[in-house]
DNA sequence: ACACTAACAACAATGCTTGTCAACAAGCAA
DNA sequence: TTGCTTGTTGACAAGCATTGTTGTTAGTGT
């Protein structure tokens, strides 16, 4: 995702109007690693900010994903999960017990479908989904 | 997953109730390839037995997951899919645009998390889902 | 056949996400 | 600056998939 900044200069260029609730979700997620929900964006978007909605939320975390500048995941916890990281290639690592997320580079090859399998059918994207647990909720198990 | 006389037992075995409701979604899945959602499940049950409720096919798909033998599959396409073929490890290919879902066997070797990454995490479960469309969407695209 | 208790159907409720809409504020032009 | 236009905001409520509640029905082992 790029800066706060450069956001601001392709939200108005989008014709999209830049707000103080949009500039401070952009300054959250600047550099945020832990793959927030939206849920817990808003809690920290309204401890400066005490009256944004939850639907602003949902709206910039989609106009971002529209715009290409962060990513939507959804790896079956329930709620949707933010990713700012669109520069580098990479699947999720998930704790089922406390739902941490983690990044993990592609470093493996040869991922694709069979040729047998892929007839009649295009392939856009490769998510992958390593699931477990860490090791601190691990050891309270 | 296992016919429905041997499930029958097995659910008896773990003093679990074998009702006309159970039998019939044991019959709906045996065989079944298309990753059916809950929802269908229970349409299609509702044809032979009008009273059925949608809480029932839920518990039942639970029953049978717990038993491990169904994998309940969460693809992000908003409602959950029950997959029979649990004998076989394999991955899936989703088209975007109608929803159906293929299976495609484990080809790739090498599927894993770099060591790096890897510290303090026990990995349990890789999934990985091909995301696309099949030729006849994109031919109406 | 009996008693015990799990499972049933109907209903309401939850949690996440989106729609509605009146009031408001950002951007633009003069 | 000023005023106009239009996108945005936030309170509220609705939508969807899934789960909780409850009195009743019906498998199960004896």
């Amino acid at each position: 995702m790029k800066g706060t900044e450069a956001l601001t200069t392709i939200f108005r260029e989008q014709g999209l109007r830049v707000t103080p609730q949009r500039q401070a979700i952009f300054r959250l997620l600047e550099g945020d690693v832990s793959h927030p929900t939206v849920e817990s964006l808003f809690d920290r978007a309204r401890a400066d900010m005490p009256t944004i909605s939850l639907k602003t939320v949902y709206q910039t975390v989609h106009d971002l994903e529209a715009l290409g500048e962060v990513r939507v995941l959804d790896l079956g916890t329930g709620s949707v999960r933010v990713d700012p990281n669109v520069e580098d290639d990479h699947h999720h690592l998930l704790c089922t017990t406390c739902g941490r997320v983690r990044d993990v580079p592609v470093e493996f090859d040869g991922l694709n479908v069979p040729i047998r399998y892929r007839r009649d059918f295009t392939v856009d994207d490769v998510q992958v989904i390593f699931r477990g647990h860490c090791d601190h909720c691990f050891d309270r198990t």
